[in-house]
DNA sequence: CGTGCCCCCTGTCAGC
DNA sequence: TGCTGACAGGGGGCAC
């Protein structure tokens, strides 16, 4: 469900409410959210506290500093000092990450799968209606290692539209496909790839080697306007998802193609059409994403 | 290796 | 009203 407009957004929240503090203890309540046993989980945060909150493409990533006594590190270097270890939190379809106040009067959340208690008497709700997410803990090394197979951030900088074409030069996949798979871009979902899709008049079924000249810069220019729009919304809020503080993203009503089948394309006013490939539905217009490639 | 399909799990909604 | 099947933002594993 979150894709990366919508764990960004989570990010943010957290970052002034988690900065600095302590976990004091940790509830596991479906451990199968994890890689690991509760026991060495809440071992390896537990008297440790939250530094830098960050992203990585659908990843939330909370950095971990050990503390004085406890918080047992995930690793010590050779020297004996603590190699502070990072929270790894992916989202799976219905993940949330909700901060609650010491007196919060928002209702408890129906579906809890790890509690973090905090020192300020907060608590970060991990909730989890499907439990597709997951929880690790990673020490540096483990981090870089997952981040490295991991595809460009389609908002850094170093993310050009001569980067991208090179990229699509190496796959017959179809232009959707490509766009889903995290190892090519990381934090594109299925919302998105149908709206950058829609905006830049390719259609979802071509091959991303087809994909050139004029048409990778159009993809290239949708893609960020339609994840930077995304941010400022909030994100897109259609069942599940939530910000850190439990509301509720706005770019749905943005929308111009994803989940709009039969309804009227907003440049032609033909039908929205929608075909399954891949396992999920794309949505599109048959007379403005035509299946030959305007360049 | 690249690609496509199935499955993990629960909830909701359309159709009968 | 109740049952059944389809479908939902993700991603890992496996077969080809």
């Amino acid at each position: 469900m979150p894709e990366l407009p919508e764990v960004e957004t989570i990010v943010r929240g957290l970052r002034r409410p988690l900065r600095g503090r302590r976990v004091r203890a940790i509830e596991v309540l479906r451990p199968d959210l994890l890689d690991t046993t509760a026991t060495r989980f809440s071992s390896a945060i537990v008297g440790a506290s939250f530094s830098r909150v960050a992203r990585r493409g659908k990843n939330l990533l909370l950095h971990l500093e050990a503390g004085p006594n406890g918080g047992r590190p995930t690793r010590r270097r050779p020297d004996g000092a603590a190699e502070p270890g990072t929270l790894v939190v992916n989202l799976g379809m219905s993940g949330r990450l909700l901060v609650r106040a010491p007196a919060d009067s928002a209702p408890e959340p129906t579906h809890p799968g790890v509690r973090f208690r905090l020192d300020d008497g907060s608590v970060l709700v991990y909730h989890d209606v499907r439990r597709f997410g997951r929880l690790r803990v990673m020490d540096p090394g483990a981090l870089a290692a997952w981040s490295d197979c991991l595809g460009p951030e389609p908002l850094a900088r170093g993310f050009t539209a001569r980067a991208l074409e090179e990229a699509l030069r190496r796959s017959a996949a179809p232009i959707r496909s490509w766009l889903l798979d995290q190892r090519r871009i990381a934090g594109v979902g299925n919302i998105y790839a149908n709206e950058a899709l829609f905006r830049a008049r390719v259609h979802p079924g071509a091959p991303a080697r087809g994909i050139v000249g004029g048409a990778t810069k159009r993809l290239h220019r949708a893609l960020r306007a339609v994840l930077r729009e995304a941010i400022d919304s909030n994100g897109t809020t259609l069942r599940d998802y939530r910000t850190a503080r439990g509301g509720e993203g706005s770019y749905g009503a943005r929308l111009r193609v994803y989940g709009r089948e039969g309804r009227p394309c907003p440049s032609c006013r033909r039908p929205i059409a929608r075909v399954t490939f891949g396992g999920r539905s794309a949505y599109f217009c048959r007379s403005c994403q035509p299946r030959r490639i305007v360049r």
